[in-house]
DNA sequence: GGTATACTCGATCAAAATAGTCGGGAAAGA
DNA sequence: TCTTTCCCGACTATTTTGATCGAGTATACC
């Protein structure tokens, strides 16, 4: 399991999703305004959640995104497995002996039982469970503006690199493998 | 929780030290080989680590590092924090109020508690556990050469970047904030 | 049809983290 | 003294992160 801020920021945006998704799509411009996140990297994140069915986009005015499948559905897992994609997994192949010596890929073995129970836990949280917690937390969620296309011009958040390059508890970049 | 490749090299060869240190300290040369990372890539980990006092070192000739105390105390969270360090933690500076805007850093809000799972998760998991588990999985550890300085010149292994830059579930770069 | 809204896609980029290299030490044992 | 082993700092290449820009396409509404 790979975890990183590229996960945070998916999952953080997936609950402000899943928070508000009654009223109908949400806009990505919404999103980056609450979030802090700048509206061309979550451009990128919910391509891939696009195209992992994790999300569907409506087009045009009044348009946005919706979770593809209720939120008790949708697992961090997922999330983190979508937008960081990639397929390959073992180091040696997947196979048994990837060094000819008789230790059949050790490292990647003792990696494993690790991986698997991370795996499983972050399977086990669901995008609902963490909606919930917020709502207990008394999140405020805005109701419904039903009036489309309201103030046109809120000024424009320009995020300055805000997200902390080291937090303490950091998704970070590399590998958990398989 | 931060958790990248580091992590996963620096897990890895605690659980090799933990299966091995009965036969006295164990050389870094040695995990190196077994667990194909590079030597002075493990030299920077272990300094880590033992800043972090889950490892003592013993120079000289016999020599190489123990574990600081017990498998059974040494948890992966502590492990991934020794080697991923930082600090920081909190975007906004901890505190309540970061955007004026009567949201407190909600965003902050949001991962905190995904986060605080992540750490409890790791927390329980320990070292010793894992490293039971390698025991039932029947790795073979070979038996303590009574003979020290044993062959001298086995052939050293060059890693050539072998890591899975991109394991489906690899533990990737950044933040899990807090 | 025209226009504004919103998603879609691709190329490009600076900064950071990752993973590794190198070389010179310093302690300890034989 | 020689060898082994840890120790440390500086330096480097590659990858990832996070962001920017620009050119599209689909849709709603007037």
């Amino acid at each position: 399991m790979r975890l990183t801020t590229k996960g945070r920021f998916a999952v953080t945006a997936m609950i402000d999703l899943a928070l508000r998704q009654n009223n109908g799509p949400v806009t990505l411009a919404a999103i980056s305004q609450r979030q802090q996140i700048s509206l061309s990297y979550l451009e990128q994140l919910f391509g891939k959640l696009r195209r992992h069915e994790l999300v569907e986009s409506t087009r045009g005015p009044g348009g946005g995104y919706s979770l593809g499948r209720k939120a008790a559905e949708i697992t961090v897992a997922d999330i983190i497995v979508s937008v960081d994609e990639p397929i390959d997994a073992t180091q040696c192949g997947g196979k048994e002996n990837c060094l000819g010596e008789g230790n059949r890929c050790m490292t990647h073995e003792l990696w494993a039982a690790l991986n698997a129970k991370m795996v499983d836990f972050l399977d086990s949280v669901s995008l609902q469970s963490l909606v919930d917690e917020q709502l207990a937390k008394g999140v405020v969620v805005e109701n419904a503006p039903m009036i489309k296309r309201a103030i046109s011009s809120a000024p424009v958040v320009k995020p300055i690199r805000v997200n902390a390059p080291n937090s303490v508890f950091a998704l970070g970049g590399a590998a958990f493998s398989k």
